[in-house]
DNA sequence: ATCGTTGTCTACAACGTTGTAAAGGCGTAC
DNA sequence: GTACGCCTTTACAACGTTGTAGACAACGAT
């Protein structure tokens, strides 16, 4: 059994709530009754009891961080970035799968499971706007990429049209004009998909290139599978592309694995640019180019607007004003082989 | 304010005690009563505080899992498998990253920072045989990967030694003769990589080739980056290998990208296989021969070892037997391009 | 009618912590 | 010498839950 305050209190001859004074740093204590109550914490090892102190204090400590799936890196990263984060403000993250699932999405806005928790991060693939309503208000809520999701929750994100038209504009500046897009996402309007296919669109508009519906691949899901098939179905095209974006990485790299089997050159026949900028792209042949979301921003502001929520005193639990906060992460253009760049 | 056992009670007319009884499911209760409680519990939404629950109970519901750092697709694989299995048993993974430092390490098998939890799952990289010594007894422990650590901590892996021989005897099967390994930690004895190496010259000794010892690369980090420098240096010998086993798919990746760079053909040229079976490695071109440990079945078995030893009754806390439990997991090997093995 | 027995419910204490309020010690000013 | 104030420490209650032990009714058996 663990040492508690009153082992501390009682072989320091003290009262526990002096230990207790001690162990948060209260102001009013001796340095002979401190230096006493340390080396009893010293040598009992105590370490005070998180679950106790945080039903006193109303407060759990722990965030709750949901993605999609930790098999997708770009998502492995950002978890990463997220604890880390956390632990600056001595938080502890709980991370959830959703699966891009719906029902796995709403429960854990409406108060995950029986745990209770102080804040949720969460990056909503199937999520309605609808299913907001239902969130427990007393929970704040950060979600992370935009959608135009209005209600009581903030919003991190890049800004992906804008993104989507940086990639495309380099690959109109490359010399390319059937400029692909695989990614739509028909069914979920709103969703990232859809941004920066509308970016993708916008940037052909400004280059007064035609728009082909043809040129815009729908996908399943996100992963490098679902790349690979949407490139087979372009390249079978009577007049294949010349150029690919990919809304994100994992389609890049399944679309670029296609080529090469096929003996497409890329950049050569095709180019290819992806986003979200994970490790894998700067070492699959050829390299990809990418947009790069500053990951780190992103898993910063996050955890920052979760802990402004917080309200620290007992019984206030909740969103402390009712403004949602929207923070713009930054983001930069990569440049890699598979659109003609340098190697490495 | 969330809804308590006692504004249940309240709206039911019943005790709190009474409440609790339904909620936890005990036995003797009449319809009646059930009835009218499980409505207040409806009408008023009530969850269970489970900080308060599990101070009473003794046990928080938590276990953590540390592995070097989620960046890293296999743990950020295993990491998602982990969470899934603990979820089956009703429990709660906090996860960690290591940095591969040994002072984090020993941080989480010293009781977790001030977080109580009620076992850990570790994935060691720099912690020593006599770090474990100082490990909390009455926190479970399941270590993962194989290292000669004697003492209370229980083990999750695949035969290493079998496994690198298997790729190795499958290099010399396709005729190569000169077969160098990347992934030496000097320094770091009793880890993985220095299993996986035994492994290697386990396979050349069975096949009478000889033991070059240029031929065994040390690299300071498992990563992409240390990968492509080792190659590049095997590729600098006056007789450069006819293949390459990596110790994990990372070095791999990198290794190949090297080849690539160089316009040394894979498997042509030089063939190369890795461990680990990563999904980046399905995709990369060539795509990549591999060990696939069965991750799965490691995830499974850790948290199913973590769950014999948490003794449930109360004080009772830590190893339930002194006998310590070592699981091996299945492994298989992936044949692909980068060995001369079919597309995907 | 009385006595157990069985089934159903409840009062109380405890888990380890912290906020509140107040008690005690000591020095200083009158 | 008394009153006051300051600094330091403490007792107590409370957070929401469950284990223990016992209360209370209803019932069948004696």
């Amino acid at each position: 059994m663990p040492p508690t305050l009153k082992d501390v209190a009682q072989r320091a001859g003290v009262s526990i709530k002096t230990v207790s004074n001690v162990v948060n740093g209260y102001a009013f204590i001796t340095p002979a009754t401190r230096e006493r109550v340390e080396r009893a914490i010293a040598e009992t090892g105590y370490r005070p009891n998180l679950g106790a102190r945080n039903l006193r204090k109303g407060r759990t400590g722990f965030i709750v961080l949901a993605v999609p799936e930790l098999d997708n890196p770009y998502f492995a990263e950002l978890t990463g970035l997220v604890i880390t984060a956390a632990h600056r403000r001595q938080w502890t993250v709980l991370v959830e799968q959703t699966q891009g699932s719906r029902e796995r999405e709403q429960a854990v806005i409406t108060s995950m499971g029986p745990q209770r928790i102080d804040a949720a991060i969460l990056s909503p693939l199937a999520m309605e706007p609808s299913d907001l309503e239902r969130a427990d208000p007393a929970t704040p809520l950060v979600l992370l990429g935009e959608r135009d999701i209005p209600g009581p929750a903030d919003h991190v994100a890049i800004d992906n049209v804008a993104a989507a038209r940086t990639v495309v504009e380099h690959l109109i500046a490359i010399g390319r004009r059937r400029i692909a897009v695989i990614g739509d996402q028909p069914g979920k309007n709103g969703g990232t998909g859809a941004l920066r296919i509308a970016g993708h669109r916008q940037a052909l508009d400004a280059a007064g290139l035609p728009h082909d519906p043809t040129m815009v691949l729908p996908v399943e899901n996100y992963q490098r599978a679902d790349g690979a098939a949407a490139m087979a179905r372009l390249l079978d095209l009577p007049e294949p592309p010349d150029a690919v974006f990919c809304c994100n990485d994992l389609l890049a790299i399944g679309a670029m694995r296609t080529a090469t089997d096929r003996g497409i050159s890329i950049p050569g026949n095709v180019a290819i640019a992806g986003f979200d900028d994970i490790a894998e792209g700067g070492y699959s042949s050829p390299t990809l180019t990418t947009i790069a979301p500053d990951k780190e921003a992103i898993a910063e502001a996050a955890v920052n607007l979760a802990d402004k929520r917080v309200d620290p005193i007992r019984g206030g639990r909740g969103t402390k004003n009712v403004e949602s906060e929207d923070v713009r992460a930054p983001f930069a253009l990569k440049v890699r082989e598979s659109t003609g760049g340098a190697g490495r």
